[in-house]
DNA sequence: CAAAGAGTGAACACATATAGAACATGCGGA
DNA sequence: TCCGCATGTTCTATATGTGTTCACTCTTTG
């Protein structure tokens, strides 16, 4: 859990990014918790980052992200905080998806823990095309740290060795960010031909698209892009013994 | 996670974007920022291509496309451009992940995420101990279905390639449960000679223990029993991308 | 092909921001 | 009470952000 301050600091960021969309300074957080010192600050944004709360980049400014707020993100503000426009009550969560943009991630938090659910929503190989379990789609844990504060991501089982030299084995859940397209060298989920859904790396060669195994036995197959959709970008793998 | 000019300079492509269906060429970004030169709109999309927010073709005019916007943005009706499309029509999401997980009956405590956080210790290699054990132990988020509902679990960042053929790569965090023994076969995280820390498989041979590193440039070692501790034994694998 | 348009990037000067050490204080639990 | 921990402070050291100028390179277009 959090210390007060500490939670104090988290709801200042996170108010200042709802009104401003920036991220306030080490100097501005030093006015608003009414120190003398940044270095306070600075201790309190490691907590915040060890505990999961926030994500920085390195030796950049205002470079904070806000991963996840405490379970009873309420706003019994001590400043003059402002409400965030998102967040309400305890529990309730956005009940709209199309705000999940806007809103951190999305998904649900819990009170302690750094990670957020994402659906399994089947399993994915070479040439055998995404099942859909969607009946009751199993949810998955996921690390927060894993996935980007937007977007939307899934989850699916691996079958099949064709990633392998890419340490995707079978068994294997891949977590995908939903995303219509990709760079160069990236793994994907690409649904070809609208038919086939399958785990490959990304090639462009030309106009044309090559789908990549990380497996010799499997060969590069070259598509027209019209045959290809990108269904996913692949941001992580979970794998459990 | 982006400073005023950097925010500045995203909504003014945004707007364009959005007014004119194409992005402003760093000229007229100089003139609406009110620069007089084209390398500080240059380090701004720089900085915004880090960060995420916008994706660029090298070496082409106005190819500026923007991936996300900043929290506090209501992206209402102007998201058509860059919503990725769903996978299938019939796998499409569920966006209501609590509901869905309570519905199935789960005998979760833990009403939200199905992940506990586990404590990030230090990193691991052949021939390396672990490293600093206290200093700022970040938590991560892990799967609950990747650890037993007893036992302490912990997290350690691999270093090196010894276990690659167990597609376990540099930089992958693997999950620990604190155990004193373990099984033949069983990837462990074994301690030699009290000063060195190292991930192997473990094959007892009569008295003896072998330490076999998934990786052919690697020697299998040999150590009477009493030279090795067991640590722990690897329970799951986390990778991000 | 040449010119215009667009984008890159080094270099300099400041302004801001972040990192950490070192030491002091206050509070709650063993 | 003693100890550990979160917190405050001061100071110092670096690193990053921004605005500018100048010299190119790459693309598009007539």
């Amino acid at each position: 859990m959090l210390t007060k301050k500490q939670y104090d600091l988290l709801m200042f960021i996170h108010n200042r990014v709802q009104n401003d969309g920036v991220s306030p300074s080490f100097d501005e957080m030093k006015a608003a918790l009414d120190l003398r010192s940044k270095s306070g600050i600075h201790r309190l944004i490691t907590a915040l980052e060890e505990r999961g709360f926030i994500r920085r980049l390195a030796h950049r400014a205002r470079a904070i992200e806000i991963l996840r707020l405490p379970e009873n993100v309420d706003g019994t503000g001590t400043r003059g905080g402002f409400r965030p426009s998102v967040i309400e009550g305890d529990l309730s969560r956005r009940p709209e998806p199309k705000d999940a943009i806007s809103a951190m991630g999305g998904q649900t938090v819990n009170e302690d823990v750094d990670a957020q659910s994402v659906p399994l929503i089947g399993r994915i190989a070479a040439g055998i095309p995404i099942e859909a379990l969607n009946t009751g789609a199993m949810q998955i844990g996921v690390p927060s740290m894993m996935m980007s504060s937007s977007g939307e991501h899934y989850a699916l089982e691996v079958k099949g060795d064709s990633m392998i030299d890419a340490g995707i084995h079978e068994g294997d859940i891949v977590v995908v960010k939903r995303q219509a397209s990709a760079d160069n060298g990236d793994i994907i989920v690409a649904l070809i031909e609208d038919h086939e859904a399958t785990l490959k790396r990304l090639r462009r060669k030309g106009g044309a698209i090559a789908l990549e195994a990380a497996n010799p036995a499997y060969e590069t197959r070259l598509y027209r892009s019209d045959q290809v959709k990108i269904q996913g970008k692949m941001v992580g793998l979970i794998r459990t013994y």
